[in-house]
DNA sequence: GACATATACTTGACTACTCAACGATTATGC
DNA sequence: GCATAATCGTTGAGTAGTCAAGTATATGTC
């Protein structure tokens, strides 16, 4: 219940990337994106990281493709899969978007309190499996 | 990240709640009313502590209070504020659920990391203000 | 005692998802 | 080879919230 709550408060301070006209799961997005080989990923695989379903991710992407963030590719060996491709204003925008998150991130985690997030983040990775 | 993702999986375990009728923020209602003094909360008290809106804590209400789970009390002082009660139906409805949600949290937290939990529940603290 | 401001709650319009069902494609067992 | 099963993605319909605006009441100031 905690959990849920704190996640609740923290992703609504999340909301000052509205500025760059979008929402926390479009920055997680974009950051899984950007540090993945090639800049590219699988939809699902996309989902499975963030924690949403397939259909979460096709109805997340659209407007993220609308805008030209992102783009699309298809596997040729594979032609059920769809890769997610970040566009060059999209790794632009993670790039300013950054650093207001990182700005936000150290006002949230408690002064001093960094190294204690190790520990967290190991005990969350037990909670729900791997995480990004 | 990580917590936004561990909810989400968290959260989605839950609802095994679905079984009784209720989504993850139902039984926290539940919870929080069963524990009160006299089994009753102000709708904002109650939105404040598990991290929503007024209007959203209106709308959780509405099938909640539809179906006699908890029922409305108004305050002869300030007749702003309505007051959310617990019936013993919905008394009753948690403490059936509770052994289930009891079940799934021992699945949940690793074994033998239950103490590590509290220093995780200190830190969320610290991250998002006051907790339940 | 009148006015400005703050608080408690609800409502309309919207967003960000969910699930269940489906179509398309690929993998597996025999 | 071929049937069966599994995987990837999309879509329709629904849920659980959000925000902005509005109503009603309370409180502080002068």
């Amino acid at each position: 219940m905690n959990l849920s709550k704190v996640q609740a408060v923290i992703s609504k301070r999340f909301d000052v990337l509205n500025a760059y006209g979008m929402g926390f799961n479009d920055f997680v997005i974009l950051y899984l994106l950007q540090q993945a080989p090639a800049g590219k990923m699988r939809r699902i695989d996309l989902a499975d990281k963030i924690g949403i379903t397939a259909s979460g991710i096709t109805r997340l992407l659209l407007p993220m493709e609308k805008v030209g963030w992102v783009s699309r590719e298809s596997n040729e060996r594979d032609a059920r899969v769809s890769y997610v491709v970040l566009s060059p204003a999209g790794r632009q925008l993670f790039e300013d978007s950054k650093t207001t998150a990182d700005d936000l991130a150290l006002e949230i985690v408690p002064r001093g309190k960094s190294k204690n997030c190790k520990a967290l983040t190991e005990l969350l990775s037990g909670m729900g499996g791997n995480i990004i």
